[in-house]
DNA sequence: CTGCGGGTGAGAATCACATTATCGTTTTCG
DNA sequence: CGAAAACGATAATGTGATTCTCACCCGCAG
């Protein structure tokens, strides 16, 4: 029963037990844990890896228990054991999700030398991350469409978890926002935290969804993210 | 078949027959038909009634067709001979409340005098009414939290029929927008139609959701939706 | 009057899914 | 080794939405 929450991600390294045990008790109690421990992950890791291809995959939507046992050839007793149920293999999708991002747009805000081009860059690769994948092979694993519908449905109905499973995000772009603040390059006195939970969330749903002001033929200045980003420094004012 | 799409609100006026047939032909077909388009569109009515009591009633959540039938005094058969299925239910709702929103909206910027105090006053009471109505009698018909993932799906999963919902909305942004920057009171240049969409949007689901920056204890400054227009209108830069 | 067709109510039937339960079998661990 | 846990396959249950069946009622043309 504990197993499930604490697998949600395999993602920080196979090592579990890397971090050093302490003493021979400790070490002892590892040396029986960790095979089980490897076994579960690897399990979780089939049910994940399934998930996400089906997510992305042919019909580019919604998927059923069925074909994620189906496809990581597990059965359905498995699953149940490793997850509390199907919401959970999604929070755990979208945690990794968000991990990935994270990662990604280090790397990409580490190419730009300036607090504010660090920002610039943050909401540019974070708008492309968000799109759908442009129907080509060897997509960069950001959010699929899938996970706008739940996207949305964490932060409504799940307020709690929804902001936890953003933190890696949310605690990235407040760095960025401090250090910003710090430069001079932004308006101080902002509440940072708040500030990015705005700015994730409309960059996000803007990049998820056609924006709402129909759907013209993106004739006009072009990139969306750009224009967006612009909006978001400048406000409407003059 | 095509009663249901043309039906989706009873809204202006019952007087069908009003606008004068022209011939004996007309008239007589008009005749035996406003009768059925009469019960048609109070049967609709009763369903759509009866979804929007279980939208913001006691469990405040999401609601079965059952239930629907049960609070309407109607029968699934009649159900389902009005409407294409639930989807079609809510998205009548869904137009129902837009345009209930929009109609609240010109009363309360009619207030203002000046464009940028319309805009002003436009968020501030969009973001009011899409809030949860805060657990008092007599709440003012906004959109209700179940509507929080509707306009999602209908966002990410049907941007055609999503944008045409929320037309009446995006006009009289578009046009608070056009007034301002012919004021002089916004930077010219901007597409009003998209920024309308960005903000309609923004504004929506900050309302909608506790933001994704955690959910302090809104000790600060204080009115969230006066935070999101200062951050519109000037943006983050100094 | 009379029977016919469309709209209707009541409810059973069907479908799609998620979630549980059952039952041998295998693996693991003390 | 023997009990406990995990597993696979598969059937069962439960909840909703949607469809189907049957009988009825009502206006009207013959």
């Amino acid at each position: 029963m504990t197993v499930e929450k604490g697998a949600t991600g395999g993602r920080s390294g196979r090592g579990a037990s890397s971090r050093g045990p302490v003493s021979r008790r400790e070490l002892a109690v590892a040396r029986v844990l960790d095979p089980a421990r490897e076994r579960a992950e690897t399990k979780v890791k089939a049910f994940l890896d399934a998930a996400h291809e089906l997510l992305n995959g042919d019909s580019g939507e919604e998927f059923t228990v069925q074909e994620v046992i189906e496809r990581s050839g597990q059965s359905l007793r498995s699953f149940y054991q490793h997850f509390d149920g199907k919401y959970e293999l999604l929070l755990a999708l979208f945690e990794d999700g968000v991990n990935t991002a994270t990662r990604q747009l280090r790397e990409a805000i580490a190419e730009a030398s300036t607090p504010i081009d660090r920002l610039h860059r943050f909401a540019i690769d974070y708008f492309r991350l968000c799109q759908p994948p442009p129907r080509t092979r060897t997509q960069k694993r950001g959010f699929a469409p899938g996970f706008a519908t739940f996207a949305q449905q964490l932060l409504t109905g799940h307020p709690q978890e929804a902001s936890h499973a953003f933190v890696p995000l949310t605690e990235l772009l407040t760095e960025l926002l401090a250090a910003a603040e710090a430069d001079g390059s932004i308006r101080p006195g902002l509440e940072h935290p708040r500030v990015a939970g705005v700015i994730l969330q409309a960059v996000m749903f803007n990049a998820f969804a056609a924006t709402i002001g129909g759907v013209p033929v993106q004739s006009n200045s072009g990139d969306p993210a750009e224009e967006l980003w612009q909006l978001l420094i400048h406000g409407i004012q003059p």
